[in-house]
DNA sequence: GGTTCTAGAACC
DNA sequence: GGTTCTAGAACC
């Protein structure tokens, strides 16, 4: 088989029609056979159309034409639209042609009302947007409220950072002023009472120690470490202490 | 003056149409009055149409028909939709009725095409959504960052927090050593060699600095000051260092 | 998929 | 605002 099955009832009676000679009184091909003519539209309906279809009405029968691709030929005069009253209608589809019917599997019937589920797919997306802005948004908040109690623990943070610096620093200078106080004492000499020989240790491995103590102490311990003694006493309580 | 004026053409011309004896023939009241009839269609727009308009198509009637709010009255018989075959086509419009031609001016015609502009106005609407939605993201990104720079920092400032307060205990347990040092020392009487007479300071205002004091050294001072000396020699290194 | 009524859209 | 061609949509 040809094609004659995957045609539909429409397009074959329409061919039918136009090609059939005894209603070519009313419905033949243009010359060229590129389109066909309606000669007379009302006796046409009203006689013809319901031979073939269930009405007898131009109106659905164009309805139909337009369904199927079909568009109706304007005649143009010398540039001037010129649709002569009661003349012949034209309709014209790329592939209804005479002689190739062929050709008649290529004419689709355009889909039945593509709009309502566009505009339902229009909504659908709205809503998706919408429904996302929302998300969105709520995650925005979430985050600003994050973002907001970061910023309030970062300042309680930089606080104590501040103050524990402080405290650091005055920890530092009472160390500090502890050590000064007792190379006073032992500058003082207050400590020569305790008589006790020892041999010096600072010989044998004060000399890591030193810059612990250089470090805390800002007078040079040195000078105040003449007598093996003080030494003595000293290196006791730094070893004592670290 | 009435409404004349203010009467669409088509309206105008419709309603004398419909009220003319003359073209009774063709179109004229339905028996009650609330809507108009269409006799003969072929003859009505062949014959009457273009003396009344600049067309003989009942297609274009029908449109402006349709522009105007009328609509088609469909006949049913029995539950059953009963279109005889060129029968009467009636037509009717809330205010299109016999004897009240005041009415007429509450007919209006449908706005053209509203669709492209609703379209538009989706169009705008959502590039719109669109653009704020990418504004959103682009806010979001950059709360993102500030939120990864404050944990960042957050986690940096928890580390010095941290180690602060280890320095600061460390020093805590440094100073603590030094005092219970010099305690030892003391209690070991190694200061006794230094015999001056000093009135007990204790008794005037060490009740104040005897909370640091504890605070200070775990030990109770007062086991360890039972010396008015070495109390003087303590008082002294405290006054020295608080 | 066919028929009907109404509306959209372009052009006048 | 009017006319024309085409399409939407409901119903069959």
């Amino acid at each position: 088989m040809k094609q004659s099955s995957n045609v539909p009832a429409f397009l074959s009676k329409l061919w039918m029609l136009v090609k059939e000679t005894h209603t070519n009184e009313f419905i033949t091909w243009s010359q060229n056979g590129q389109s066909f003519l309606v000669l007379d539209e009302q006796r046409f309906a009203k006689e013809i159309l319901p031979k073939y279809f269930k009405h007898n009405n131009m109106a659905s029968f164009v309805r139909q034409l337009n369904m199927y691709g079909f568009c109706k030929v304007i005649h143009i005069d010398s540039g001037v639209v010129k649709q002569e009253r009661d003349g012949p209608v034209e309709f014209q589809n790329p592939y209804f042609k005479q002689g190739q019917e062929d050709l008649l599997e290529n004419i689709k019937r355009k889909v039945s009302s593509s709009k309502p589920e566009e505009n339902k797919i229009r909504q659908e997306d709205l809503t998706k947007i919408i429904s996302s802005a929302q998300k969105v948004q709520i995650k925005e908040e979430t985050i600003e409220s994050r973002l907001s109690e970061l910023k309030s623990e970062n300042k309680s943070l930089w606080k104590e950072v501040s103050e524990l610096r402080a405290k650091h620093a005055q920890q530092q200078q009472v160390i500090r002023k502890i050590v000064q106080f007792i190379v006073t004492l032992v500058q003082n000499n207050q400590l020569v009472s305790l008589k006790r020989k020892r041999p010096l240790l600072l010989n044998t491995d004060g000399a890591q120690k030193k810059n612990l103590f250089q470090h805390i102490v800002k007078e040079p311990t040195s000078k105040s470490l003449r007598s093996g003694l003080n030494m003595y006493i000293f290196i006791k309580m730094m070893n004592y202490l670290f």
